[in-house]
DNA sequence: ACAGCCACTGTCGAAATGAACAGTGCCTTT
DNA sequence: AAAGGCACTGTTCATTTCGACAGTGGCTGT
């Protein structure tokens, strides 16, 4: 996107959201030099005109407290895939699997989502994953043990627990009627981890 | 919440929102009496202290668009707020309760919820609702049998599936450890259904 | 060495802004 | 019938606020 800031800049920034939280309004100038320990207002002048350069911010000429925060610029929310079904063979991510798209704004996970992904089978139930829950994916091919992971076991896709031991690796159902499935290193293909759900009622 | 507000007032409260979404501050007494099409600005400025009198707005004294919206009339379109831990005797939106806000896209529930609620305790694991996940939940103050509800039991608010009955009403928690709790429907107060669930991992 | 960015201090005038004062007419409640 | 809230018009005035101009010193890349 734009330029980086530096660290003053980002100071600024931080300062001006922080102020605009607690009073509803962005700070003049004169507010922001003084909030920053400036002794003069056009350095708080001169730190928006260069904020603006960089994108962050929109100034509204001659308009008291004209301080637009662009955190949709900051923080841009994508629209990220909905994967249905997934076909065999075929990467998961691949067109033809993407059902629709649902925007996922930054920050509604603490771990920023790849892509979700529709659960299908209750297999995860007793971890709170339904039949028809979308699941928010990182993609990675790392996990750690006890983390929640997509993975690829000959060309199914599962959601399962991920147990690492020195025996080899095990994918752990949270259903007590389906069964572990014991896994050797080479046979799996790990998709993603679980950074979060969203489950739409009725 | 305080007093009721008039039709004008409503649509000037509007305004003012509308307005601080597109340019990021509020509007001016002479800005707020263009679009309102007011002739004088002190229109503006009547309607303004109304709105202060019913507790919609705060105004900051000599600072030029120092018009900050409060509780139920600040939440931007799609952000929500998270209501954390619900004090008692407390309205459950009441400011004091409000954890953070998350932005929510239009769409992502099929139903638009009007606030999301932090889970507390593990009475709804089955229903696959865990403790500290985050719960959308439409306000409304009716509900069919089988929904799950938000619900207020003397300063307590709980979440549990609602069944209704020719004998009356039953909280049906969704966990073998808790029993279903028989209301007489004027002890009950529905504060709202669940519409949808975002869990973030850790 | 010199240009260019960064991070400031200090001053000034013009435009933007809030707030107070003085009215009007229409309601509703008492 | 009087009182009070609501919804405005119209005006003036003190402040606030922005934006432009004039400088300083440090640091970095070329």
């Amino acid at each position: 996107m734009s330029e980086k800031l530096t660290v003053r800049q980002q100071q600024v920034l931080d300062c001006i959201r922080q102020f605009q939280n607690d009073t509803g309004m962005a700070p003049t100038r004169a507010e922001l030099a003084e909030l920053m320990g400036f002794q003069s207002k056009n350095a708080a002048s001169d730190h928006l005109r260069a904020l603006e350069r960089k994108g962050c911010v929109r100034l509204h000429n001659d308009r008291s407290r004209g301080i637009q925060l662009l955190d949709a610029a900051l923080w841009p929310d994508d629209e990220l895939p909905v994967i249905g079904r997934v076909a065999a063979g075929v990467p998961i991510e691949a067109v033809e699997n993407v059902e629709r798209s649902v925007p996922v704004p930054q920050g509604l996970f603490r771990q920023r989502p790849t892509y979700l992904l529709r659960v299908q089978g209750d297999s995860m139930k007793d971890a709170g994953i339904f039949d028809g829950d979308l699941i928010a994916v990182r993609k990675t091919s790392v996990a750690r043990s006890g983390q929640i992971v997509v993975a690829r076991l000959d060309d199914d896709v599962t959601v399962k627990t991920l147990k690492l031991s020195p025996q080899g690796a095990t994918l752990m159902p949270a259903n007590e009627d389906y069964t572990p499935i014991r896994v050797s290193p080479d046979q799996l293909v790990i998709e993603g981890v679980f950074v979060g759900l969203i489950r739409d009622a009725v």
